[in-house]
DNA sequence: AAGTGTGAAAAGTTTCACAGCG
DNA sequence: CGCTGTGAAACTTTTCACACTT
């Protein structure tokens, strides 16, 4: 994972936005136990991170902590939420419902946190349907109308290797703006385009070199 | 990801570890192609890095291109292999065989790219095993014994967060020095364990932030 | 001429440490 | 007093640019 400079928003640290999301689950759960303030020690703690960095990160956005008191945790909450564009709910779409791909769409993950995974396309919609994929699942040529017509701009790309430029192409000429990509290629798209790459095999090979 | 600082091997950037199995896969394509040599130009163009910098990551390990010339292609995949820790198969278990878990082992891009993965734990094996896991799956309470048994170094972790920590104890108690893990939850190991963490759906929330 | 290897500069990120506010 | 907000320092990683080798 690795996107290149995109902006639109400006100067804040892309690790910083990973964490962003961090301390945002770590609020929720705050919130849920009907905690009103932390402090950056505590919240840092949770996160897994320092606590001067935590008032870095959070630094880019504005003052909203209290001294001697520590931040509002729901005010903070929504900021955040604000701030990573999660103010309302974003359509997904997954292309390639193959044995990666309709096991993401079993799992719901994507969902719990608040994404909606509202279509699938294959190449072969009924083979992906008898995999047990639920959700309407269109052949791979109503991509573009659909994009379009639902304006949806982010995408689950779990197609073969060998397809997935051809279908990155495709997303990017609909208007997809992110895409997630779980093929273990380097996709080449325009710079307003986000990429994020999740290559399980990568991963595990990272950790063989740590283990002695 | 950002498993904290763990040594064993000395001095190189853990971003250039993630970058070094790229370059290997895009050395297997030129293998398979009966190319024997490339420039740090060429490779890094596939790799999708600055030529800079695959020099540098290369550096770390030695120097075996020739000026004028390149790298020799074959040398330079079994240099990497062997500072991947990857030249003998790396067995791996997945503990947690439910939505995901059984979804990771019908996607086999593990096996692809050289690991094995030789059983499956769950708290209710039977569940798994309906889901059409076809790999052995035992109980939790059996995870010591096998690890020990069979000298089990990596484990892929798809359990509920509620239940990810203890797992995990368990498991570094019993030996596991690498785990790959899916639940949306910070980790706490022994400094001499890695864990990666992928976690799709802060994946998608970090892509969420660069759609305007 | 082509292309590596590498110091040194630049850029990016994290951590420190402390002034200042509630 | 406790804890935030933040400049400055430390550190890490990337990029540049060029001497040097085949």
């Amino acid at each position: 994972m690795d996107p290149s400079e995109k902006s639109g928003k400006i100067d804040i640290p892309r690790k910083a936005i990973y964490r962003l999301s961090i301390y945002h689950r770590c609020l929720q759960k705050l919130h849920d136990n009907a905690v009103e303030t932390v402090s950056s020690t505590t919240l840092a703690r949770a996160a897994g991170v320092k606590s001067s960095q935590l008032r870095k990160d959070l630094a880019y956005f504005g003052q909203f902590g209290t001294r001697g008191l520590g931040y509002p945790v729901d005010l903070l909450s929504t900021i955040i939420r604000e701030a990573l564009g999660r103010e309302r709910l974003q359509p997904v779409i997954l292309v390639g419902a193959g044995n990666l791909g309709s096991a993401l769409l079993h799992y719901h993950g994507f969902e719990k946190e608040g994404f909606e995974v509202i279509a699938a396309f294959d190449a072969n919609p009924d083979a992906a349907r008898a995999r047990g994929v639920t959700l309407p699942v269109h052949p791979v040529d109503e991509i573009d109308s659909f994009i379009s017509t639902h304006s949806v701009k982010l995408a689950i790309l779990c197609v073969p290797v060998e397809s997935a430029q051809a279908v990155v192409n495709r997303l990017v000429a609909a208007g997809i703006q992110g895409i997630l990509n779980f093929s273990p290629i380097v996709l080449e798209v325009p710079a307003d385009v986000t990429v994020n790459n999740v290559d399980l095999a990568l991963e595990l090979e990272h950790l063989s070199y740590f283990i002695r």
